[in-house]
DNA sequence: GTTGAAAAGTGCTGCGA
DNA sequence: TCGCAGCACTTTTCAAC
């Protein structure tokens, strides 16, 4: 008999109204998380605790806006691997192109599916037609250039 | 005469030093910081209340691995708009859906890209047709779905 | 598992250089 | 403008429920 690993759910509905706090706003006082909780503050401790050991929770991150820093362009990259082509080969090349700043392994029309933070216009042809086109395995790209984000957030758990 | 917004790199490298360990882990010290790049804690309490006021923080945030709270897909959407939709109007429709976390305006093969997190293929399957069928202007979509997040990270400031 | 309070550490705010 | 020192607050721990 397979065992169901169930421990991802071992949460309650305490963590989760804590989890939906600190997501809004990572610098929340435990103190006042508790008083809106009505529970103490020595409790959203230990949950916390918990849950980081359990590894739910990932970190806490100071987000800045890239546009304020002089980081203008936002980009996706649909890219064609070529066939026969180690994914993983592909994922250890591009992990070092720091302006790539996500990557996925997706079905559908791409292979995979990257997100590029670039400074300028000048910056963003340099890192697709330097560093992206030295990748070994892609075939080739499609590029979306974001002009705007008008939505950014975290999933709402419930 | 128009004014160049220059203010936008009346920050130096002291300041990016700060805002790079802090993107690492927003509950490090400031006493800690202080002690790293060798100046005072009222030096970092200072420079983190000028670059918020200037709008470059967006906030400290906790993120979790949705996966770990049962979230397993994680999908992207190639929108197509009807000819003559106002981009607003479907934006406001679409930011009523809990699941998109991104959307971008976007040059390229389509007219916007979503990012949505669901719990299974039950769960994407509704959003997909019940949800996002029903935004006005949105002609027809193409999904991505994400296999694995290889990379998942901010921008390194320098 | 939760509570409440004590102990340790951190953030904030003047004053001085 | 930066650094230092004191105060207020928060986190953390732990015995008791």
């Amino acid at each position: 008999m397979i065992k169901k690993e169930a421990q991802n759910f071992e949460i309650d509905n305490l963590d989760i109204d804590i989890l939906k706090q600190l997501m809004v706003d990572g610098t929340k006082p435990y103190s006042e998380i508790a008083k809106d909780l009505i529970v103490s503050g020595g409790t959203i401790h230990v949950r916390m605790k918990k849950m980081q050991e359990m590894g739910i929770i990932e970190g806490t991150h100071l987000v800045i806006h890239p546009q304020k820093v002089g980081y203008d362009i936002c980009a996706f990259l649909g890219i064609f691997l070529e066939k026969g082509i180690q994914y993983k080969d592909a994922v250890a090349q591009l992990s070092k192109i720091k302006e790539v700043v996500e990557l996925h392994y997706t079905t559908g029309t791409y292979s995979m599916f990257a997100k590029i933070i670039c400074r300028d216009t000048n910056h963003l042809r340099h890192v697709l037609n330097e560093e992206i086109q030295a990748v070994e395995g892609i075939q080739r790209t499609e590029t979306l250039i974001s002009l705007e984000e008008s939505i950014k957030r975290q999933i709402e758990l419930s």
